[in-house]
DNA sequence: TAGATTGTTAATCGATTAACAATC
DNA sequence: TAGATTGTTAATCGATTAACAATC
């Protein structure tokens, strides 16, 4: 109980920005310690993830993780220090709604396991998709979902359908006891105060790059 | 010459927090106007998207739009005041790269249209896809980028490839004049300094989203 | 008219950046 | 040792929020 401050890294609130930029590093560093560094400085993550030097030891600092003068940070001991930070290492279990293109897109990406995400298994309303297996993970009708969501005690969704069903699929996550909706689908989601939603907002991104695009072209 | 700030609110520079929430009011506008509403306060464009309302009244003064007083916003000149901000009226030409899912489903995406992105073909090196039509959109062999993008003047490319490719595919882009990149590949990208990239970086939602619900929980 | 709602100016808050001492 | 790089405190910048007058 000497000690102040060690290991709490997680309890420190972490602003989004930052918490937004954690798993930029995180990529960045792995790669490279696959190339066998095992020490980098921040100069050199700035320069080639196009920050500034200060705000890489800024965003490094929330971790927990600490540097060496001269020497830089010990990558791995960032690796894991961000591992810890944004949990990657508790597997969370989610359930997908919607295996269009997109749905499946997600079902088959191998990179969410690294972040800790699983998703267990896909839901859909459509005849044809019910019983399929896509890259390992069985497609149930959604009237399972509530089932499936409570037994296995799931607490993030992800919602890949059409928008015009996206409200209702998410009224049923919610009643399925669904705490988090990770929504994919371009609506806004109404639900309680306890739940929470992250859209995946393409036309924002695209906003932004069509304004610099734009402002680029002026000078 | 009298007037003064009229018509150019295009030239103001627009912060990104408020662009990034211009499409999203956009679509809640177009959606109150396809329910016949006519006006509406930022009072209530606030509650239906967990804003507050002088942040609303804040984010649409920089596109020029203007309220009555206990009337609100005729939706209407908002939807165009938006239009004009984003450019969604006019068309921008893109081609993209990688049809896997992912970019299957950016193909088959109807609402594109609506902020004025067309992606006029598809390129791929899987030759079981060269030359195939999704969704009205032909597929041709990578090859042949440089030569249409330059063709049809090309400013923007999406990028929908695996991770591995994605920087090769970049620098086919840059070296066919494409001046602006939506990265859809989780890698970061390196490109010259005139060239903007607008990564779609599904870990930092995924980041945020963890983390709120941990948040959450622990209280 | 009365009051709801906008528009605008000022205050606050939080993130980024700068400066520099500490240190390997 | 000398100097590159971290860690930390302070300054700046920009976005959000508050307050309130203007107005339909």
């Amino acid at each position: 109980m000497v000690k102040k401050d060690q290991g709490n890294s997680e309890l420190v609130s972490i602003p989004e920005p930052t918490l937004r930029r954690l798993p930029i590093y995180y990529k960045y560093l792995k790669m490279k310690f696959d190339e066998k560094d095992r020490y980098v400085s921040c100069t050199t993550i700035a320069k080639n993830l196009n920050l500034k030097s200060i705000q890489v030891r800024k965003d490094l600092q929330v971790t927990g993780a600490t540097g060496k003068p001269k020497v830089g940070y010990h990558i791995e001991s960032v690796l894991s220090a961000i591992e810890t930070c944004l949990g990657y290492n508790n597997v969370k279990d989610t359930l997908l709604v919607g295996t269009g293109h997109l749905g499946l897109a997600l079902l088959g990406y191998k990179g969410f396991r690294e972040y800790g995400l699983n998703i267990v298994a896909a839901f859909d309303t459509d005849p044809h998709k019910i019983g399929a297996v896509y890259h390992g993970k069985k497609v149930y009708n959604l009237s399972q979902f509530k089932l499936l969501a409570q037994r296995l005690k799931i607490q993030i969704g992800i919602i890949t359908t059409p928008a015009e069903v996206a409200q209702i699929v998410c009224d049923q996550m919610v009643e399925s006891g669904i705490k988090a909706i990770w929504n994919f689908a371009p609506v806004h989601l109404m639900v309680p105060a306890d739940v929470i939603v992250q859209n995946e907002n393409m036309s924002s991104s695209l906003a932004v790059l069509s304004k610099q695009l734009l402002e680029r072209k002026r000078s």
